[in-house]
DNA sequence: TTTTCCATGTGAGTTTTTCTCACAGAAAAC
DNA sequence: GTTTTCTGTGAGAAAAACTCACATGGAAAA
């Protein structure tokens, strides 16, 4: 009756070969001679009782049995040379590969992001401007803060927070052309984080004015862009509170409407399960709550409220001004990929 | 300079301990003495520099970091086994558990298992008779032919069959006490296949006779009961096309009225994922899926129309022939859990 | 064509790992 | 309280892993 698990070690010399395509490079890697691998693929075969390499010429050539084992045996050692690396690693030092939204990434996270690394100076953080999920389950990133609907299989996801869309523009252009009313965005560029134009649509509807008519429009793949054309003053960008809430609060870009749209996604936290098992991901994920409602608490109400009440009483032409419901002040909605 | 992967001789001791939550059980699985496990338990905590077990009491509990740990090596480990059982196992020999649904093992499985015994004699086949998913998972069978809604989750799972759902009985009941209408119902014995009449409700409700006065009932917990019952002459059961078929044939059984009423719920075969792969667990599903064709293809389509046309010139009372709309015929439905 | 370099294979001997055995203490069950 | 069962431990035995030295053969360079 053979055991339900061939002999390891062994197992671990076809690996290193099989991956290398090389006995030699193989015992350099794993640190013993090119004898002791000889040896143990040898082994291997006779526990299996198959050939796992065509022996023609020079070199190993993966047999047909041994190309059928070899992803198995290499998904299932990184596997455990991932789970012991994180416990072998202090729970404060490390790198972490943070993916996130690039509108967050530029005007969120990268803003603030040496608080974190002051508090965990062990660290090495790594950032990638990225909204794709998938880069979580392959490993290219370990953490990811995302916009979509959430629903990401076999990923730990956790809400982080919804978003409303509003306008925004530099001051410097609206003091050359001022908006008064809706009407008046006719006159300026419209500013794009999307391709289809849908956010501005969404918030126009809301506006009862999906049909008037638009002046020029920008389309930009992402909302990192769209503001950064807006605080370049090239026109006015659909902005939300928590990407757009500093340049707001520096005056660097101004809410010229009271009225903002909640976004059908939001953004979330996700990484895979055994990634939130370590203890570094856990302090940043820990982290990004955390800051998150340090700047919802008493600065982002205040400045989020006194800006857009300065607004409404600028601009109260056909837009109503939105009662101010909650302690968090309007929140911020955008449309799917749109922040990203 | 630690290797990239921990020792792995210790590591499967401490996977087959922590999964066992002991250390003489483990011993046991591995063939090794209680002594062994325990030094390699102590060799990988050196390795690794952690605890993985809280020694308190009797038993060994994992801490904090052997629950880290395990989930990866198990995983990692399952992979491996599975693998390598591939490399290890023809084709077509080796054992094969196999759950089915008790009435459809009966009257379905066991008057045909010949037929691929005989095909692979080297398979030897292990039937056992449940409803239950969970036994797949938990390895006490390798696949399974459920009754349900198919939504299990971690299986693989595929439909195997819809089913309807029609009165049967025996002939020399019915030749002693014809049934001329529904109404003559009463006069016998209902046999349910389930415990709270489920079944029998959704048939009658179909035949406008929801309210109609019934007799005696007998109320047994799966549907094999109920059909042995009505094969013995004790009244008049829930029989659908698949698992009654053969009988009905065989004229062991009658069918006396042409309504039949679908099923909520369908059979569906499933196996763990690794037992998917396996080439002995697709030969067997295989030749489920094939033997299904072929009983649906001439033969009982054939003695399925037959019969309920002999049934519908000989008892259409108030009860409307049911147009056969399909080369199937009339699928048979049942009730969930009413099959089993 | 010959020479050189580099690759893997192999058997015997050495080292390391795995395992057994016997004893021990403690917890749990009776 | 006694008995059973559990895990831990050190020393020694057995098995696995590894080294070493020799061997063969393929491929590239001269």
């Amino acid at each position: 009756m053979p055991s339900r698990l061939p002999p390891l070690n062994p197992l671990r010399a076809f690996e290193a070969a099989a991956r290398r395509g090389s006995v030699s490079a193989a015992a350099r890697e794993l640190n013993v001679t090119h004898g002791a691998i000889s040896h143990q693929i040898r082994a291997l075969e006779e526990a299996l009782g198959v050939t796992l390499f065509e022996r023609s010429g020079k070199r190993l050539k993966l047999s047909s049995q041994g190309a059928l084992l070899l992803p198995a045996v290499s998904e299932a050692f990184g596997g455990i040379a991932a789970a012991t690396a994180l416990m072998r690693q202090p729970a404060t030092s490390g790198s972490l590969a943070v993916g996130c939204v690039p509108a967050l990434l530029s005007f969120w996270l990268i803003p603030r992001v040496n608080r974190f690394t002051e508090q965990y100076p062990g660290i090495r953080l790594s950032l990638v401007a990225s909204n794709d999920p998938a880069q979580v389950l392959s490993r290219e990133v370990d953490v990811a803060i995302l916009y979509g609907d959430g629903n990401w299989p076999d990923c730990w996801t956790r809400l982080w927070s919804h978003l409303r869309l509003f306008p925004v523009a530099s001051p410097t252009l609206l003091n050359s052309r001022p908006l008064r009313s809706v009407r008046d965005l006719a006159d300026h560029m419209l500013l794009h984080g999307d391709r289809d134009g849908r956010e501005w649509n969404t918030w126009f509807a809301a506006a009862d004015a999906i049909d008037l008519p638009r002046g020029p429009q920008l389309f930009t793949s992402d909302a990192r862009l769209s503001t950064e054309a807006a605080l370049h003053g090239q026109g006015v960008a659909l902005g939300d509170t928590i990407t757009a809430a500093q340049l707001i609060a520096r005056g660097e870009l101004v809410v010229p409407f009271d009225l903002t749209v909640p976004a059908n996604d939001a953004f979330y936290v996700a990484c895979r399960h055994e990634v939130r098992a370590a203890p570094i991901a856990r302090v940043f994920i820990d982290w990004l709550f955390t800051s998150l409602e340090e700047d919802s608490r008493p600065e982002p109400q205040t400045s989020a409220r006194m800006l857009l009440r300065g607004r409404s009483a600028r601009a109260m032409d056909d837009v109503q001004p939105v009662s101010a419901s909650s302690g968090k002040g309007t929140a911020i909605s955008q449309k799917r990929k749109a922040r990203g």
